[in-house]
DNA sequence: CTACTGACCGCGA
DNA sequence: GTCGCGGCCAGTA
C-alpha cells in the first residue's frame, strides 16, 4: 500500500507522544525527530489538526526559545501553561526554561536512540 | 497558475 | 533584548 499523504502527520504525532512527563520539545526537535529536519511549521499545522479528544500531550511542544507557541491570553496560552504546571513545569512569563525541563542530548538518545 | 498566511527555525546585525 | 531575511510545507482565495 501507498503511504498515506498524513505519514507526516503521524510521525509527528508519534514523535509528540514519546515526550516524558515533566519534560518539553521543541518544534525543531519535534520534527527532526519525526524525519522531517527543516519542517518545524509542518509540526505547527500538525498540531493544528489534532482532533479534539486525542490522548496527545500537544501541550509539551514549545518554541526554540522555550515560549509558548499561542498569543498569551488566548484559551489555548492558558491552557497550555496550565498542564505544564500540573505537571512540574515552571511556566515563567510563558516561557519554559528549556535549559531545565527541555530533552537533553543523553535523555534524547536514550528515549529516540539518536547515535551520539 | 500566483499570492498570502500560519501553534516555526536559524543566522546575522 | 530587538529587527530583518530566507527557507520550509499545506491550505485557501
Amino acid at each position: 500500500m501507498d503511504k498515506p499523504k498524513s505519514e507526516a502527520h503521524a510521525r509527528i504525532f508519534a514523535a509528540i507522544a514519546a515526550i516524558p512527563h515533566g519534560r518539553v520539545a521543541s518544534y525543531g526537535a519535534i520534527a527532526a525527530r519525526a524525519g522531517l529536519p527543516g519542517r518545524a511549521r509542518l509540526v505547527g499545522r500538525a498540531l493544528g489538526e489534532v482532533p479534539d479528544g486525542m490522548e496527545l500531550p500537544w501541550f509539551r511542544v514549545l518554541r526554540s526559545s522555550g515560549q509558548i507557541a499561542f498569543p498569551p491570553g488566548s484559551r489555548g496560552f492558558k491552557e497550555q501553561s496550565k498542564r505544564l504546571k500540573a505537571e512540574g513545569v515552571e511556566v515563567k512569563n510563558g516561557r519554559v526554561p528549556l535549559a531545565t525541563f527541555g530533552l537533553d542530548a543523553d535523555l534524547d538518545r536514550a528515549l529516540w536512540g539518536m547515535p551520539g
